[in-house]
DNA sequence: GGGTCCAAGGGACGGATGTA
DNA sequence: TACATCCGTCCCTTGGACCC
């Protein structure tokens, strides 16, 4: 693709549009070292002695050696975990006798954001994990020809604090996920497992998975294996899949497009009447009558809100379809579809008058009872 | 010559968006 | 609200420049 401005041919759109970016826009110089306490602008020598003088903080550095490389990234990982960072690597020299490689924090710079004409997206919601700032952590690491790997480590950083949203989830977090995706364990347990697994009191990165992640990870897999595992989300909210057709989820069974049948008010009554019922044998059985009770009073105000929603439910049914019928049109469309949208309802409202249940609901429990 | 920083571009990731 | 897709952002590499 050539630049129209300059003639220069690049690979792709992307380039492309980075290479207007850099040239072409008034926005073209890279970050220089500005003390992330202060803002002031010093060069990158002088950063460490700055921070020290000005502000009484120590950049402590201190020098390592490992027998090979494995070695070395797992201190990286460890170093990682513990200081809730990441490295990435700056830049690389290489000479006959050693490969030197720079580590930089993450956090290090300052983000290629797009200029406000070009964006079509707004920004990250949490922002960059750029801070604009040069952080004084870093790595310099020299890979000798002999395997040995010997080291230049920074610890301190400094113009930000250790924050797990702007870290990406550990590779070996995301191997362990795949694994039990692949082994078609569901999205809830795996998103439980990972949220419970650290030992320790202190957050970590993988703690803070979400649903989206899981398919990013699922996404990741390859075809044939991302084919043989259940799209997450839907797994998570109703499974509406031909093996279980019993299990779909009715609230959702309007817009169920897998294996959907009729929405059937009387044949969904009887199966929540069912369910309640059984819960209620098992409530009884395990926990006595007070547990009973308390649960009767928990969901009263649930029941209500239930029955108030499906007799609204009901109403605006009955409406559209004698606008249908009066309008001689049955048109499956988008319109037609975004007619029968629910009109948006603030949320339920507990009262202590809401415990009470009507004559009718309270009919349904004593029958309930009776079976029991 | 060694160490470091900056510039530029390729490739990939992952998160926000649009849609059903 | 789930999910596919787009594209903004990040990582990585290479090479030039500068300083000591």
């Amino acid at each position: 693709m050539k630049c129209s401005e300059c003639d220069t041919v690049l690979a792709n759109e992307n380039s492309l549009k980075r290479h207007n970016r850099s040239f072409h826009t008034s926005t073209a110089s890279f970050p220089s070292s500005i003390c992330g306490v202060c803002d002031e602008r010093v060069s990158s020598k002088e950063l460490e002695v700055h921070l020290s003088k000005k502000h009484g903080i120590s950049v402590e550095h201190e020098k390592l050696s490992f027998v090979d490389a494995d070695a070395f990234e797992e201190w990286r990982r460890n170093v990682e975990t513990e200081h809730k960072a990441k490295y990435i690597r700056f830049s690389t020299r290489k000479n006959s006798e050693k490969t030197i490689v720079y580590f930089t924090c993450n956090r290090s710079g300052e983000a290629r954001v797009v200029s406000q004409d070009s964006r079509k997206r707004r920004p990250k919601l949490k922002g960059s994990r750029k801070t604009g700032r040069k952080c004084t952590s870093r790595i310099t690491a020299n890979f000798f020809a002999d395997g040995t790997v010997a080291i230049d480590f920074c610890r301190t950083h400094s113009g930000h604090t250790a924050e797990l949203e702007h870290l990406p989830i550990p590779s070996q977090v995301k191997q362990e996920v795949a694994a039990k995706l692949a082994s078609k364990i569901p999205a809830s347990e795996i998103l439980e497992q990972v949220r419970t697994s650290a030992n320790t009191n202190e957050l970590r990165r993988e703690q803070l998975i979400t649903t989206q992640d899981l398919r990013n990870i699922r996404k990741s897999l390859g075809n044939e294996l991302q084919a043989s595992i259940e799209p997450i989300g839907t797994e998570l909210t109703n499974s509406c899949n031909a093996e279980n057709p019993e299990s779909q989820d009715l609230s959702n069974g309007l817009r169920c497009e897998n294996n959907a049948r009729p929405f059937d008010l009387d044949e969904d009554k009887k199966k929540i009447h069912d369910m309640i019922s059984s819960i209620m044998k098992d409530i009884k059985t395990h926990h006595g009558s007070n547990a009973f009770i308390d649960i009767l009073n928990y969901a009263g105000p649930i029941v209500r809100a239930a029955e108030d929603h499906g007799s609204r439910m009901n109403e605006l049914v009955s409406q559209t379809e004698n606008k249908d019928i009066d309008n001689q049109r049955i048109s499956p469309d988008k319109e037609s579809a975004s007619s029968r949208t629910m009109p948006s309802r603030s949320p339920i409202e507990v009262s202590e008058e809401a415990i009470h249940l009507n004559p009718e609901t309270e009919n349904v429990i004593e029958e309930d009872l009776n079976v029991l």
